[in-house]
This record gives C-alpha cells, sequence and structure tokens, in this order.
DNA sequence: CTAATGATTTGACCTAGGTCAAATACACCG
DNA sequence: CGGTGTATTTGACCTAGGTCAAATCATTAG
C-alpha cells in the first residue's frame, strides 16, 4: 500500500513563503489552482516588473527581496509610496491600466500569475479573498500612515521613523543585538530614501549624519546602518522639536 | 392571486444611494441580512462617529453628507486621509482597534453596522466581498496618489488640484455651468483643507486669494466656489513652476 | 593595488511656506 | 438692524529644508 501525499506542486513545497503569503489562506490541495497559473519569475536589482500606464499586467507574491512602488508628476517628481518585502502580494488586480512602477531594490524573486487568471482563482476561493481583503485593509492603514508621515512630520521625524521601521521589517545582520545595536542593510540608496519620505537627497543625508554624530545610529560603507539607541530613536521618531 | 413583492426593507427601497452603495452588490432578496443588522442614524456636523483608539466600532454606509477620515501625531498635529461623500464604505472591518477618526463636516446620515456583524454578513456574500475588495483597492490607489501630492507637489498645485477634485465628486450648485463656471460650497473650512492638503491655514488662504485675484476662481461667502477657468486650474494643478 | 565612476557628504546660499500678530469679514443672534 | 464671536485674510518676518556646486568616499573593473 502506497502512500500517496496530496499534490503539492514541488515550488510551493519549498516556498520560503508558503505561509506568510496570499497562499497561506489555501490547503495543499487547493494550492494548484493558483499554482497552475503561476511561474516563478527572478527579479534583478534595478528591473521593473510593471510599469505605470501598463496595460492588463500581472500579479505576483513575492518570494524574497524587496521592491518598491512608485508613482511620478508628469514632470518627473516621484514619490515611492510603498515597499514590499517577502510574503507581501504585488500589483493591482483590479486595475485595466497599472497606476505604479513595481520595481526591484534588491535582488529578487516572485510568483507571478497573470491579472485576469488571478481574479478568477480568487472568485473560487473565498478563503483566498478574505485574506487579500484583509491585507489590503492592513495595506490602506499603512498608506495612511504614511500620509500622515508626508503631510506633518519634519524631516528628522520621517528620518528616525524609516530607520525604526526598516528596523523591524528587514533581516538583522548577524552580531545583532541591544548590545551592538540592531544592524541590517538599507536596501535603499539615499535617493530612494528621499523619495519614500518627500525629500530630497541633501536632507536625507544631513540627516543621517546627525543621527550618526550623535551617537543614535552608527553607518559602516554605504548601506549598512547600526541602530545604537533605539530609545532615542523612537523619541526622535515622535518629537516635533528637532 | 396577490403578487407578493420579494422583501425589501423599507428604508432600503426608499435608499438613496442603494445602487451606489455596497449594497448595489446585493439583490433585493439578499438584503435584509444586511439590513436586519443596520439601522440609519444621522450625524451633525462636527460629530465624531468613530474615534481612533475606539476598539470593536462600527461600519457605515455614508448615505448623504460628507465625513473626513483623520489621524493625528502624539502632539496634536492633525492629517485628514480622506473624505468620503454619499455611498461610500466607513470604517475598518477588519481592525480591533480603529486607527482612525471619521466626522462629519456636514450634517450626514449613515447606514450603521456593527462591527463582526457586518463582517459575518460580509462572509455569506461573495458579491458583496468581492465590491469591498474592489472599493478597498480603489481607496488605496486613491491614497497612494494622495502620497504623491503630500511628498512632492507645491502649495499652488495641491490646492488647485483640490478644487477640482471636489469640483467633480459634489454637487453643482444650480447656475452652474460652463460659462458662470461650476459653482458648489465647500464641506470643509479653511483650517480643515490645510489639514487635507499638509499645509497651514494661512497657506491655504493665500492661495485661494491667489487663484481668486488670478480670476482662475470666484469665492463668494467663506464657503461658495466657482471654477471660472477649469482649463487653467487643471494647467496649475500639474505645474511645477508657481 | 589603482583608477574610474557613481553615490554620498558637506558647504553656502536661497526660498516656499511656516509663524506670529493684527485686521477684516461673515453669520448668527437677539 | 446692530452686536458678538469665530473664521478668514493680510502683513511682517523667520526658518526648515531646498538648490547648486564642490569635495569625498565606496565599489568595481582592471
Amino acid at each position: 500500500m502506497v502512500y500517496v501525499e496530496p499534490h503539492l506542486d514541488e515550488r510551493c513545497a519549498a516556498c520560503l513563503v508558503r505561509d506568510q503569503a496570499l497562499c497561506a489562506s489555501l490547503a495543499d490541495d487547493e494550492l494548484s489552482a493558483l499554482s497552475a497559473i503561476g511561474r516563478t519569475r527572478p527579479l534583478a536589482r534595478g528591473q521593473t516588473l510593471i510599469w505605470a500606464g501598463d496595460s492588463s499586467s500581472v500579479c505576483a507574491n513575492l518570494v524574497s527581496g524587496v521592491l518598491k512602488m512608485a508613482t511620478a508628476t508628469a514632470d518627473g517628481r516621484e514619490q515611492i509610496v510603498g515597499l514590499l518585502f517577502p510574503g507581501d502580494f504585488v500589483g493591482q488586480p483590479f486595475a485595466e491600466e497599472a497606476s505604479l512602477t513595481f520595481a526591484a531594490l534588491t535582488d529578487a524573486s516572485l510568483c507571478v500569475y497573470p491579472r485576469e487568471g488571478f481574479v478568477e482563482v480568487l472568485a473560487d476561493h473565498p478563503a483566498l479573498e478574505r485574506l487579500l481583503l484583509q491585507r489590503t485593509m492592513a495595506a490602506l492603514d499603512d498608506a495612511r500612515s504614511r500620509m500622515l508621515t508626508l503631510g506633518r512630520r519634519s524631516a528628522s521625524e520621517k528620518v528616525a521613523g524609516f530607520l525604526l521601521e526598516l528596523g523591524h521589517r528587514l533581516p538583522r545582520r548577524p552580531g545583532s543585538g541591544p548590545a551592538a545595536g540592531y544592524v541590517f542593510d538599507l536596501p535603499l540608496g539615499r535617493a530612494q530614501i528621499a523619495d519614500v519620505l518627500g525629500l530630497t537627497i541633501e536632507t536625507v543625508s544631513r540627516q543621517l549624519t546627525r543621527l550618526r554624530t550623535s551617537g543614535v545610529i552608527a553607518l559602516s560603507g554605504r548601506r549598512t546602518v547600526a541602530i545604537r539607541e533605539p530609545a532615542r530613536l523612537k523619541r526622535l521618531a515622535s518629537t516635533a522639536g528637532a
């Protein structure tokens, strides 16, 4: 007598985000509906998955890496409206035409679905739709708290808050801990941090040096940050006065 | 032989937004599930339906009037993160604790549901859930384009764009037309416009006088606006220079 | 290890928009 | 219709953060 595993696509079985991504809402044997229409795809740092203005594009689950979502004004001023981390859902399933550009900030890998197909699978799997709804509501909360930051916080509050947020979401470097500080690598350059926060490169740079000089953080190389005094950083993130 | 109408709650039958609100996704005979748990409720200008921090609150459909959604920093700086018009969905069905304050900018009336009950009805009515998902995605798009405005546009672009948007969403005054301009009443005071746009009262006021002086708009009373030159206003809304 | 190249930092300066403080202007009330 | 209280406008001034330009610095290719 042979034991037969429920069919589970091998990619999915090995998937790093099997239970963080939307897929977490599907039992092993339901997963085939999704995996049947999806294919994995690497995306190198700097590459764009979806361009704003593209018609009928794709959706995806982000498996590894970091993506940005961005819009721009007619004359080219850019605003990054969100960052995406492993397990996050990528794309605008109900938009005929994408309003955002999705691009990789680090080398990334995705599980990509054709938009229409994805919407159909959604209709057949209430649990999937429910989870997507919850994720979308959470994304909305995130967008709105970011609106508060953009509209009402000072440059130093913005930068401090941003570092704290990344510290939470990003994998910590080995050797990281309360003593040495929480150490991680920025997936964005100064220009991109500026585009997230509604500032200029120069202002971001000056704020970072101020934090370094005052001992709240340490910087090494272009991209490595250590949060030395989380408590002080937290205070700076929500204090109007400098 | 007597013809029996499918049961349709009398409130719903007379509802002004029966087919703009979420309810549009439900057939007359499904509507009872929702109307059974809902009750209509007036909300006077200035009153608050939900306070940020409230636990387990309510959801609603907005039947008439205009609401604001707002957050604030710890020290009291406020950001209005969205306006709600008749037919819009109100509340945060999946949040244990509200992160936003919902308050009436004009006298309003709502169709209010207990949060948990609403979530259950949602689970039983796929069409309802689908429509809510689409609305939520649309709200997310809106929030993100507002982020572009907050982060990257100048005061004059912000004000011009805001007037155009209200001109689209608000009922036009009688006598309104291409000739006299599109006339409507602002549901917000200067302070609230400032809180939407991430500006100060004074800057909003100065921008409005500038628009009036240059003949693009006309103002009468505190709250009535006439858009005299829509084309020029549109240009101002997307031009970096002045 | 060194040069080449783009990213970042730093400095000097400027301006959009904020702040503070009076005037006005509405709207509502008696 | 005049008085009162709040919302708005206007003015004078100031500053956070933008701009422009010039060093540095980190990285990668050789």
